[in-house]
RNA sequence: GGGCGGGUAGCUCAGGUGGCUAGAGCGACAGCUUUACACGCUGUAGGUCACAGGUUCAAGUCCUGUCCCGCCUACCA
């Protein structure tokens, strides 16, 4: 045990742990359980996918809080699964086709279907073990996918129930396409990119009449679908031609002049060109105005014959550069303005999507949005941040049908059949026996639902609604979402609309939305962008617990949280101080080992051992407030200060004085010490955590079966030892050491150089733990011959001084000081009190101040007041007899 | 066009409901093989809290305005 590696190598010791786990079960959850539940969902990846920095932040956080429930006693559920991602998923396989030299149309629906689950097993096992290599404490054996034959049954269930209640219905109507996935897709998977477009002047010939009137357009090659001109009817330029019309450029067809109140009359030249089948204003124009709706494109993003010979088969952009030279050639081109606009681009494949009517099937979202507004506004889930609040309700209120069908393969099939002989539709679990005209032979519908819709489910779906299981009883509603806002209104609105549409529960009560990691630049990280962390090499490099405890340490509650590799560095720097620690006390406790049964003979009320309990006891205390307000970052910078800065630079140091007297009693805290700060970190760290928790337990364990087997289930701490008074009393330590060192290492004492310390002190109290503790402790910190502490004490000539209140310390070093160095030193104190001591005066002689504001806060300026004139009086005598000295 | 978030040390960020002498990590500088750790130890430097007003006894924190940066959202062709 002594002869551990002097560097922490996290791969030595992460593996065997995660077996350890899975072995023992000890991430299972019981279904009926006398624990109270705590349950997450996890929001599934994509079953084909990998581990990016965003799963690698969203589960570390869901497995903080699901590893302090369990330690907390929870029946704790962290459900598992994976998502079939329809499109994106698709897209790969057809590329994979096309290397192949084929494609999905060509090898038919069914081998393609078939090509996918045999890719689907090749390549789950991805993302599962790169999420237990993270640590995450997911109960496997109850993990699902969207496409199981349980989370299916659901699918259809849903949809025939919200079918039956009259939300879901076929319509034709412009809807968003993709021309590359050959699909309609939802306003929310198109995404506007602002791109240096141009506004088009055309001019339209007036029939029977020298007048042309000019139009404006960013996409000119969409006038080959033009069947009419909009002028709003009050435009005193236009007005005169309404009821006529134009002959359209390059088509020679004539389409009328019409008014209407939409067109803008500043915006353009106020003349809008009407496209009713490829633009969703037009169409609602159109619509009014009975207006033909010409196609003039293909569905994968050609001219079609209606576009005109010299057009027909060229691509949309081709197209837009013929009709543009054309328009020129034939003197209708009036000019070309630079106009940068957004243009919609299908966030899967970044094509440009293209407005187009086709039938559909929706759903009616609006009615489940009010429940889920009502749901907010209720308190019956919670966002954090609160700002994301307003965020989702703003949404809801907007809400607009939901397109729910894809024209693809992957995913479920809509549970709708058309009667072959009367071609009704109706919804149905399964195929229906006979149809109201009496025929009995169906076909299903051929689109599949949008993959959200099934997402939509999974906070119940996965618990085997609908039937009623132990599962949902147990688990459902479910504690916590945790996720990334930019998924609220894909993920978690659809949960909370499905959840309360189908279960009559909000899903959860709680929504966490952590912020996205980005990099240096603030720029969200993305494969795209190039400048994507990878966590699995992150991993390697560094180790996971440096990596999670990075992810946690960063993620304060801003929308773009930087991870710069600094800070990973940092948390493997806190691993290895963590584990050397542990060396320390581990390699001691061999020469000291620590009685199982506990002793009060020892003269344990030693100030730094209730020093460090108490200061243990705040950490606890303020950990858990952190954890329970979601303040991952908090915890991860209380527990470093602690552990770091408290723990090995003081107490370890103040261990070592002791043991230096033979007194293992210190020691023995330190590790009882440091067993609780593992289990506080245990959430965050959970390998390295079980790894010292189980060498600094071994012994006990076999002698107190009260000791768990395992970190992962140990009780959470708690403790009440906090004592300000013992604190206060070892800060006055704290500073006098401080302050010895400050004058050592600023006057460059040479580190062999031992060295008396006169304190001058009036306050019996101070030199009575001076007297007590100092001589024990400095030793630790400094090398130190004398200490004389007294009432009053002349300044020693040529020494160093230090001024703490009423407190002097004088430090004599003929021949080593440098008594310029040394009055720079006191004078630039000097005038640093006295710029406080300005400050704070001015507050005090305020009569309102000390009249209004609250009495301690006016105490507390005034002892700040006399502290710092106290010392400002000793630092002027002291610069006077230096200038005398000196001069 | 509307909304949200941000502007605090060289860099990246903390600073719930106003009140200690504004903090951390990283970086910089100086010095250390002090018997766990050089992935370490000790010390030091570095800030007009974007700008301008206001409220208040008191503002990094609240209000108003301005200027930048980022994001979300919207049918101006």
């Amino acid at each position: 045990m002594a002869n551990l590696p002097k560097i922490y190598d996290p791969q030595q010791i992460e593996g065997k742990w995660y077996q350890f786990w899975e072995e023992n079960r000890y991430f299972h959850a019981e279904a009926i359980s006398n624990k109270p539940s705590y349950t997450i969902v996890i929001p599934p990846p994509n079953i084909t996918g990998i581990l990016h920095i965003g799963h690698a932040l969203d589960n570390t956080l869901q497995d903080c809080l699901s590893r302090w429930h369990r330690m907390n006693g929870f029946n704790v559920l962290w459900l598992p699964g994976t998502d079939h991602a329809g499109i994106v998923t698709e897209l790969i396989m057809e590329r994979k086709l096309a290397e192949e030299g084929t494609s999905r149309k060509e090898i038919g629906r069914d081998e393609f279907i078939n090509r996918m689950w045999e890719w689907k097993s090749e390549s789950a096992g991805y993302i599962v073990s790169q999420l237990q290599q993270l640590g995450c404490s997911c109960d496997w054996e109850r993990e699902r996918f969207t496409l199981d034959e349980g989370l299916s049954k659901a699918v259809k269930t849903a949809f025939v129930k919200l079918y039956d209640q009259g939300l879901i219905y076929q319509d034709t109507y412009m809807v968003n396409w993709c021309p590359q996935c050959d699909t309609a897709v939802s306003n929310l998977e198109v995404e506007p990119i602002e791109i240096d477009g141009n506004f088009y002047h055309i001019k339209y010939p007036v029939v029977d009449s020298d007048i042309k009137l000019e139009i404006a357009t960013t996409r000119p090659e969409t006038m080959l679908g033009d069947t009419a001109v909009a002028v709003h009817p009050e435009d005193k330029r236009h007005q005169h031609l309404i009821g006529k019309t134009v002959c359209l450029p390059l088509t020679n067809r004539e389409v009328p002049i019409i008014s209407d109140t939409y067109v803008d009359m500043e915006f353009g030249t106020g003349a809008l060109k009407v496209t009713p089948a490829h633009d969703v204003n037009d169409y609602e124009i159109g619509l009014r105005h009975d207006l033909e709706q010409r196609v003039v494109f293909t569905s994968d993003g050609y001219m079609n014959e209606d576009a005109g010979q010299e057009y027909s088969g060229l691509t949309r952009f081709d197209c837009r550069k013929k009709v543009v030279e054309d328009l020129d050639k034939l003197d209708y081109l009036v000019k070309i303005v630079p106009h940068p606009h957004a243009v919609g681009h299908h966030d899967r494949c970044g094509t440009i999507v293209e407005p187009t009517i086709s039938p559909q099937w929706f759903m009616n979202v609006k009615p489940l949005a009010q429940r889920a507004i009502e749901a907010t506004n209720n308190g019956d889930v919670v966002f954090i941040p609160e700002r994301e609040t307003t965020r989702f309700l703003h949404w809801m209120e907007n809400i607009e049908p939901w397109p729910i069908s894809r024209q693809r393969w992957w995913g479920h099939r809509l549970p709708i059949w058309f009667c072959n002989a009367c071609n009704e539709s109706t919804a149905a679990m399964d195929t229906p026996d006979t149809c109201e005209c009496g025929a009995t032979d169906f076909c299903q519908e051929e689109d599949v639902l949008d993959t959200w819709f099934s997402s939509g489910l999974w906070p119940f779906s996965t618990m085997g609604w609908p039937d009623k299981t132990d599962e949902l009883d147990t688990f459902y509603p479910t504690s916590v979402l945790v996720t990334g806002w930019d998924i609220l209104f894909f993920w978690v609105a659809r949960m909370i609309m499905f959840g309360l549409a189908c279960t009559d529960e909000v899903p959860f009560k709680t929504v966490y939305l952590h912020g996205l990691v980005a990099d240096e630049k603030g720029q969200k990280m993305s494969k795209s962008k190039g400048n994507a962390i990878d966590p699995l090499e992150t991993i390697e490099k560094y180790g996971t617990d440096a990596f999670r405890f990075a992810l946690v340490n960063t993620s304060t509650p801003i929308p773009y949280v930087p991870l710069p590799e600094s800070q990973i560095e940092s948390g493997r720097r806190f691993t290895n101080k963590i584990w050397n620690a542990a060396r320390f006390l581990l390699m001691n406790l061999e020469k000291y080992p620590k009685p199982i049964e506990s002793n009060n003979t020892l003269d344990e009320n030693t100030l730094e051992v209730n020093w460090i309990k108490s200061r243990l006891a705040k950490t606890i205390n303020s950990s858990t407030e952190a954890l329970k307000n979601f303040r991952f970052h908090e915890l991860a910078q209380i527990l470093y200060a602690f552990l770091w800065h408290e723990f090995c630079d003081w107490y370890l140091e103040f261990v070592k004085q002791r043991l230096t007297q033979n007194q293992p009693y210190a020691l023995w805290i330190a590790a009882d010490v440091l067993e609780q700060t593992m289990r506080l970190l245990h959430p965050v760290m959970p390998f390295l955590t079980e790894e010292i928790w189980q060498q600094l337990t071994i012994d006990g364990k076999e002698n107190n079966d009260s000791i768990e087997s395992s970190i992962t289930i140990a009780e959470w701490p708690n403790s009440d030892a906090e004592d300000n008074q013992v604190e206060e009393t070892m800060d006055t330590l704290m500073t006098v050491i401080d302050n010895v060192r400050s004058i050592r290492g600023e006057l460059n004492v040479p580190n062999g150089a031992s060295i008396d310390i006169h304190i001058q002190s009036p306050d019996p109290i101070i030199r009575n733990r001076l007297e007590l503790y100092l001589k024990q402790y400095l030793p630790a910190f400094t090398r130190v011959n004398d200490i004389i502490i007294d009432e009053t004490l002349p300044k020693p000539k040529a020494s160093a001084e230090a001024v703490i209140g009423e407190l002097a310390i004088y430090i004599p070093l003929e021949g080593v000081i440098d008594l310029d160095e040394e009055k720079a030193r006191l004078t630039k104190r000097y005038q640093q009190i006295a710029k406080d001591i300005n400050a704070a005066q001015k507050t005090l002689e305020n009569p309102q101040f000390v009249e209004r504001a609250p009495e301690n806060v006016v105490q507390q300026k005034k002892d700040l007041v006399d502290r710092l004139s106290i010392e400002q009086d000793k630092l002027e005598r002291s610069l006077a007899m230096l200038d005398v000295s000196s001069s």
